[in-house]
DNA sequence: GGGGTATATGTTATAATATAACAGAAAGTG
DNA sequence: CACTTTCTGTTATATTATAACATATACCCC
């Protein structure tokens, strides 16, 4: 037992990362798609830290391990990963986090910690953005939703 | 009258800039914060093509005018602006759009029309994120809500 | 109005993020 | 095995953004 924060709670990340891999490469057979050693490695470096990396910070994990060392592996690897729905981009941080609910199809919602950094990954249902936008004939495909301020460990002290 | 779309809707572009400086300038009189030059042509820009603009293309105009020609200059004349709530960024595109709703306190939500480039605001009112946020005692500071799609002139003929 | 502080601008340089384009390798398919 | 598709490796460059410092301007108090 190894209890890390996931979000602002915690839970025991021993077996999560194995059972998110074991997950995706499930979902990869069965959509007939490449699960490639660059692309596991990326996934499973995001679910390893389980923060949100720059696609910069996961290049430089991947060269150390010998896997491709230029810019388009890492963004290939992560549009890869984005595409599949097991990663998601947080344009705030123009970074990367390995999704917290593999699988489930969602539209996510992220808290970022201003102060820590952490990210934590919430369901959005649906904001009343997608009354507005029938309102106008607008045709939703995706939406971001990211909200900044500081974590619940993070409000004691490390204020603005 | 020229009407012009502002959203998906059209209206009356040509007093819609005037006005919307003037009450700038009220505001940064009242609020004791110097409306320079380089920040009103920044907004005035930003307003008179009411779509998102990158930082680079309102340096352009900026350095047309000789109002400034490297990086920073627009950088801050934008981050000034979006400080006073007179500008919006709009982090999917790494651009700006000058409020469609100044004054007005407010959380906006955005949709994007990825085939054509327009970005219409709305108002958020506040999503389900900020039930999630109360139940782990994150506390939100801001948000970002932008949604990508069709607009309802580009849903015939320019999809994917 | 002069002296001091705060704020804004101009500039150089560089950091950080991201993609186009093409050659070669590997996997999937008949 | 030939063919096609997909993935990787690489060069080069585009795009977005900021640090750092010098100069100029505005604001404030006396």
């Amino acid at each position: 037992m190894s209890p890390d924060p996931l979000g602002f709670a915690t839970h025991d990340h021993s077996t999560c990362v194995q059972s998110a891999m074991t997950s995706a490469r499930a979902i990869c057979a069965e959509r007939g798609v490449q699960f490639t050693p660059v692309r596991q490695r990326s996934l499973e470096i995001l679910l390893e830290t389980h923060a949100a990396m720059g696609a910069y910070d996961v290049l430089e994990r991947l060269s150390a391990e010998g896997l491709g060392s230029k810019p388009p592996v890492a963004y290939r690897a992560l549009s890869f990963l984005v595409d599949q729905g097991f990663v998601h981009r947080i344009e705030r941080l123009n970074a990367f986090i390995a999704c917290a609910h593999p699988g489930a199809a969602h539209d996510p919602a992220f808290m970022i910690c201003r102060a820590c950094g952490t990210v934590a990954e919430a369901q959005s249902a649906g904001s009343s953005l997608s009354a507005s936008a029938a309102l106008s004939g607008f045709q939703i495909e995706q939406t971001v939703i990211e909200a900044e301020g500081l974590c619940p460990f993070c409000q004691t002290g490390a204020q603005a």
